[in-house]
DNA sequence: TCAATAGTGTCTGTAAGACATTATAGC
DNA sequence: GCTATAATGTCTTACAGACACTATTGA
């Protein structure tokens, strides 16, 4: 059986990141242009290869921070940083025309953000809405005009990032990691009508978080940043799966 | 950027199943005798290496049936054969003593079989019930006459299948992957009390599951293969995801 | 006859969805 | 005053869970 080292094809193993986030009205991911071939001129999403001694989620979250700044969120401190977790590998041999290469890709959800610094260089990195990358990538036969599709198999890698944080949101806190330290319930609404895409009613929303236990926690203060009456702020409470669910109204 | 092929270290690429069945009353797993080092003689996942041009999902396939004999399930005929898809991949630097692996585990769902012959050789695999495997794992300090737990971090890869699949048929029509393509709602009630070790009320699971539209299409014929009246049999509808879900009785 | 499983019906509590009302800020 | 958002309450309907009952086989 081969495990003599030259016994077996080399491979590249690299780590992609959707980061996610909630900006105005819309939910944006990270991409980054590239500066070389292949796709030289198009967006990507971040990411790099992993290294001899590194395990494959210390590498997601160290091309983060090297790309975005953000730090991970660490077991310690729930209500710093960003949410990290392993999304799904692609290996298609030919999804790097250069040579076989296999990705693991890591979903990030960060709280909205000021523009990103890729390292300094501040041309190359930017939020853009989901809905325009991927309508790019499904758009049969190249409207006029229309936005490039993403490098590589980063389109589909970017649905199937959305999709998990979509159904994710249900039934788990994963919500909150979209929001600031101290948020209130309508900043959290809001992050639900955007990534679902829906408009919910704001006296069942509220109803249901508040009473869904270990969800969220009161932190005393209160907030008129969103206008009108003041609301009380509440950070992420310990629960990480919500019983009863969050149910995304059918289409 | 480093893409000269000399220029990212060497990995090995390999696939490892998580192959689920349910047997009398017991949720099992398809475990192989390691024939040499490291582990040799302890049991394993079945897997092996990714070949140079092949997808990792037809690696994955192709083990499946090397090991076992099974045909996964294709896009034509969803009654027969197995369901197959992603399960998580694991590339922790120090995972194998010999060198670096990362290993792309995927999960597969089949119905109860005759005992599988691996190329042949019927001693070196078997079904053996995931609580016995993880035990083995789980319990701290080695007890007196506990199996031993299996090689490298397939334990940890078999606990993280069981519970996609036991959160899996929650909201999708997958249990009916562990039934064969024609079965009773009684042997569908089953499937989902040996996978969640509970016991489901039977009137409510039948009016549950014959209301879920898309979940089972009735094929006419009867059976009295458990005994008893008659019961309708059933092959499974399109329907993949479950609305309303399926939900686990809590703890 | 009994024992087994299949299938249907009824009741109750919980919760989701629709919608009214009051509360408290800035203007 | 007006308008914005926050927060609580009421009503109806849907459904999960509990349990009673009948149906159809084999021993």
């Amino acid at each position: 059986m081969p495990y003599d080292p030259s016994a077996f094809p080399p491979f590249a193993v690299t780590v992609d990141l959707v980061v996610l986030t909630v900006r105005g009205h819309a939910l944006c991911a990270l991409v980054v242009r590239r500066g070389e071939p292949p796709y030289q001129g198009q967006w990507a999403l971040p990411g790099g290869f992993v290294r001899v001694d590194e395990d494959l989620e210390a590498a997601a979250a160290r091309e983060l921070t090297e790309e975005t700044g953000l730090q991970v969120q660490g077991p310690d401190d729930p209500c710093a940083g960003a949410h990290l977790e392993q999304l799904a590998t692609y290996g298609d041999p030919r999804r790097d025309p250069r040579m076989r290469v296999v990705s693991v890709a890591y979903l990030v959800l960060a709280p909205d953000l000021p523009t990103p610094t890729a390292g300094g260089d501040a041309d190359s990195v930017r939020w853009a809405p989901v809905d325009d990358l991927l309508a790019a990538d499904g758009g049969s036969g190249r409207e006029e005009e229309g936005p490039a599709p993403l490098a590589f198999d980063h389109g589909r890698i970017l649905a199937d990032g959305v999709e998990r944080a979509r159904s994710k949101i249900e039934y788990s806190s994963l919500a909150t990691a979209f929001c600031p330290p101290e948020f209130t319930v309508g900043e959290l609404r809001r992050v639900y009508e955007v990534v679902w895409g829906v408009v919910l009613d704001p006296r069942n929303f509220h109803r249901k978080v508040t009473g869904t236990p270990g969800f969220l926690v009161p932190t005393g203060g209160t907030t008129t940043r969103q206008g009108g009456r003041p609301a009380q702020l509440f950070r992420a409470g310990g629960a990480t799966l919500l019983n009863p669910p969050m149910l995304r109204p059918e289409a």
